[in-house]
DNA sequence: CTATGTGCAAACGGTTTGCAGTCTA
DNA sequence: TAGACTGCAAACCGTTTGCACATAG
């Protein structure tokens, strides 16, 4: 989304941002609706996506595009894995493989802005059981 | 999904899959049911779903999870590039990069069983524009 | 003061599911 | 003939939106 409109800092929003900064998961709207509700009285989910929309379009935070939509504190680039025993999804910090977008403009002709990489396999906890 | 019954042989089902080959963009459950319509005089979007998720548990297509839900009946392994101003994926068949699965293995001690990457960027044609 | 932001609740839309009848093996 | 599958429609559920009020700047 462009972010066009003035912006106004508002006790919500802000909240919303520490909130997910401070998290190492990867919280969708509801997680982080949840944990808000016990610090600010009232809240609505509607705020929730409003703001989250808001704070991707000016890049302060990212989001996780499955079907459910998730949201990603962790603005430095990195990649993901996902354990498909129990469904967690951690951030891999490591160097960025650059000649991936290097190949794929070869092949494809397209102008590459970024890329997107993730692992699956299954986490060392759920190899033990 | 795992599949633990026995599968049967119907008509709905090999056709849904028969259309899914045949098309080289990752349509959407709605695109299959559509274009499955006019052949089919009636067939129900529930079937749609529930035969193309047994098709991907038995590895015959493979699913897109973004925040619509996509097939792709290409299972040969590939990549995609997405362009951000048409909206369009394109699969990108290239040499698999075999070191990425390794160098997860080294940072996060997970057993890897796969990888997804793609690239987001202008395709040739948007970028005329 | 005014445009931006909020809470609330209703609407939306893709996906799933229960059911009764159909069809494959 | 059993159990897999289907069409249909209702239910589900994450997300979006319209509205009247609140509030930052």
């Amino acid at each position: 989304m462009q972010i066009k409109q003035k912006l106004r800092t508002t006790r919500q929003r802000e909240m919303i941002l520490e909130e997910i900064k401070g998290m190492c998961t990867h919280p969708s709207a509801d997680e982080i609706y949840d944990r808000l509700r016990k610090k600010i009285t009232r809240i609505s989910l509607g705020t929730i996506y409003r703001n989250l929309e808001i704070l991707v379009g000016i890049g302060a935070i990212q989001k996780l595009d499955g079907p459910l939509k998730r949201y990603d504190g962790n603005i430095i680039p990195h990649y993901h894995v996902k354990c498909t025993e129990c469904g967690k999804i951690e951030d891999v910090q490591m160097e960025q493989f650059h000649e991936i977008e290097e190949s794929f403009r070869k092949k494809t002709n397209y102008t590459i802005t970024g890329h997107n990489l993730d692992c699956i396999g299954t986490c060392p906890e759920c190899q033990r059981l």
